[in-house]
DNA sequence: ATGACTGGCCCTGCCAGA
């Protein structure tokens, strides 16, 4: 089974795209963040025409989560834990396997939280701690489970082009890694780093300053895997080329293929 | 070099992103 996950940055902008890379990867399911569109201006009908069912946590302006997927899946929306918070950032979706058994997918917009020392900081690390919480109480259910998406978090000094100059900021401070690391600590792996320890591996390049031709960019989207999830890992692959094409997104999509 | 780009919305300068 192959799951993707792509920040598209506007899906109604990136829809071409999106279809190219349907065709082309034909991800089982793919998780979606940053669509910045309402469910009502979701182009749910070319993607069904693509052979894909969608799942959509839509909101307006931006924001927004999504789940693509061949076969039909069973949705819930919204992280839980704070019942005062409008953003579409939380998508989940059990999806039937060959086995006649399920894998649970999250797609996750993870908070950016910049400028630290405002309420967008705590807010994100609020936002970590809830998402700790859910995926503590998901793994009691003892099912693969892959939290998947931007994560906004920079995980290491090897995962980022510049790490002395992005000290302060909220995708690189130590309580940010830290919660990360937490995260993992109940029992997830990174997949990237379960194949390769290699630095300079990325899946975001800004748009300015030419960041993408001098290859300044920063390891922010990851698939995390539950102990049962992680022992079905094939391989991980990055779709760099996505960021060569015309009006790209400024991520690419990550995945996994998962036996 | 206090720079630089992109997208959506309030339709046009501003907010948000990372």
């Amino acid at each position: 089974m192959r799951i993707a996950t792509w920040n598209v940055n506007s899906i109604r902008l990136r829809l071409q795209q999106l279809l190219a890379y349907l065709r082309e990867v034909a991800p089982d399911v793919l998780c979606l963040q940053e669509i910045k569109s309402t469910d009502e201006a979701f182009p749910r009908l070319e993607i069904e025409d693509a052979g894909y069912n969608a799942a959509v946590h839509g909101q307006k302006g931006w924001n927004g989560v999504a789940i693509l997927s061949k076969r039909p899946i069973e949705v819930s929306r919204g992280l839980p834990g704070d019942e005062s918070d409008i953003h579409a950032r939380y998508i989940e979706a059990t999806v039937p396997n060959d086995t006649n058994n399920v894998i649970r997918v999250a797609s996750i917009y993870l908070p950016n939280g910049n400028p630290p020392n405002t309420d967008k900081y705590a807010y994100k690390l609020d936002w970590m701690d809830r998402l700790i919480a859910h995926a503590q109480s998901l793994l009691t259910l003892e099912e693969p489970l892959v939290i998947a998406g931007d994560y906004n978090v920079i995980p290491g000094p090897v995962d980022v082009y510049d790490p002395a100059n992005w000290g302060g900021d909220a995708l690189y401070l130590p309580t940010t890694r830290e919660r990360f690391r937490a995260l993992l600590n109940l029992g997830f792996i990174d997949s990237l780093r379960a194949v390769t320890d290699a630095p300079g591996i990325y899946t975001f390049w800004d748009y300015q300053a030419g960041a993408w031709q001098r290859n300044r960019g920063l390891r922010i989207d990851h698939l995390l895997l539950s102990p049962m999830a992680a022992d079905r890992l094939q391989s991980v692959a990055i779709d760099k080329k996505m960021r060569e094409n015309d009006k790209p997104s400024d991520h690419v999509p990550i995945r996994v293929d998962l036996n």
